[in-house]
DNA sequence: AATAGTAATTGTACAAATTACAATAAGTAT
DNA sequence: ATACTTATTGTAATTTGTACAATTACTATT
């Protein structure tokens, strides 16, 4: 076996950065899991921290799968569309002193090197109800203005997340569902506004979305609302 | 070890897809490696196939340090700049039989899925020279349009690469020393026309590229040239 | 019935960018 | 002086982007 290589193996994680659309309040908020206590009595020293959903893949499973696997196991999420948009590998990114006991708990090789592929997906919050699962304590929303300091690389990965989605909102709008079937412009503005972090004029971005060619008016109205109502719209169905 | 995870460990590659611009030609060029007869003997069974540089990673460098050493160890190529763009790691992206007799000759693990991570460079065809190392049993630059059938998923992999080029050319350019510091702005409008495929008229290339605010004007002309000379242009210096 | 409150809807003037299109200029070679 | 080759430049029409405020349609209150 002399002209074969011996190169180690690796640990290859998925991580999910799953963004919710709360309308209500028009704000982005991050699907996050509190890890749970690897210890059966309590260890004081186990210090939990918040982390974003992610673990090990699986031998037969496709990258994309084991991301909606893990999603699904730590949080009891379907169906969300999730998109690979980033590896991260640093030999470093799990060694943070920070994440030591977790792994110890968890990892059959607690100081091995764990190489991630991190996904994104965005949905309406009100539309998904995680329930954690696995090593998820429990799950929270948190609002991307308001993210704490996250176990492992975390805080970077979602801060990639966030960078990718304000440079194109509408790439991560159409096909999404982040707003209901039937939607006012004021809706969409919100959203708009949500992504990427930028106040917009009312006027203008109607002229805009209306020559972008995305856009079914409906012939009905809101009811019952304090004001003038506003006229529905959907969106028409991709092509492809 | 109960609540422990034994999940497996996977194989983990970089493969790089480095581009080369042929001024003269007005072309881009992939670089290939020939795959080297892994027996001593030359035994008739063994198809030398055509692929991405590519090769496991080493369990102490970053995924960037990785695709640095070994696109090196193939062409002995140094300090481009390589850049990851996706993740491939589809099960059975190494289990063509096309590619099984390369990895026994290989690899200690032929049957084993290997996950990789992909890179692109960009650079000037005759800024560097390829010299085959290590598996490598040559080096060759083929046109993109006249690819042939890679070695495992690779023809994925480049196409992946080209789609990206093609989006944003202008990414791709700045600061990637495509051209020599010193150009015309048909060289440059060359430069555009192969990376986007697509033709563009003179006069509103130079009106476009004058207004976005990256060329100094020399006070230079070609010299020798059957025709009225060209002025010559190079980049500002980007900013961060 | 009149009024107040609220958010939806719409237009215009200006600037900037995009597109389509062809004649002239500055070299070299004969 | 002429022919050849590529570089260079302008203009009109169109589209897109930007800044800015009055009117409309509904509900609730008086």
């Amino acid at each position: 076996m002399k002209n074969k290589q011996s190169y180690f193996q690796n640990y290859v994680s998925v991580d999910c950065v799953v963004l919710g659309y709360d309308e209500v309040e028009n704000r982005l908020q991050a699907l996050l899991i509190k890890q749970k206590n690897p210890h059966k009595q309590n260890v004081d020293s186990f210090k939990s921290q918040y982390a974003l959903p992610g673990d090990l893949i699986k031998e037969d499973e496709s990258l994309d799968d084991a991301a909606i696997r893990v999603l699904n196991e730590l949080t009891h999420i379907k169906g969300l569309y999730l998109q690979q948009f980033f590896t991260f590998g640093h030999p470093e990114r799990v060694a943070d002193p920070k994440d030591a006991e977790w792994l110890k708990g968890y990892r059959k090789d607690p100081n091995a090197r764990v190489i991630t592929i991190a996904y994104l997906a965005l949905v309406r919050i009100d539309h998904i109800n995680p329930q954690a699962g696995s090593f998820a304590e429990n799950t929270i929303w948190r609002s991307i203005k308001k993210i704490p300091k996250l176990a492992f690389d975390h805080n970077v990965i979602l801060n990639k997340a966030l960078e990718i989605i304000k440079e194109h909102p509408e790439h991560h709008i159409m096909g999404r569902e982040l707003l209901p079937p039937k939607f006012t412009l004021s809706q969409l503005q919100n959203l708009y506004e949500a992504m990427s972090n930028v106040q917009l004029d009312k006027r203008n971005f109607r002229k805009s979305i209306k020559t972008a060619d995305y856009l079914i008016p409906l012939d009905e109205k809101q009811t019952g609302v304090l004001h003038k109502p506003a006229q529905f719209f959907s969106f028409k169905k991709a092509k492809k």
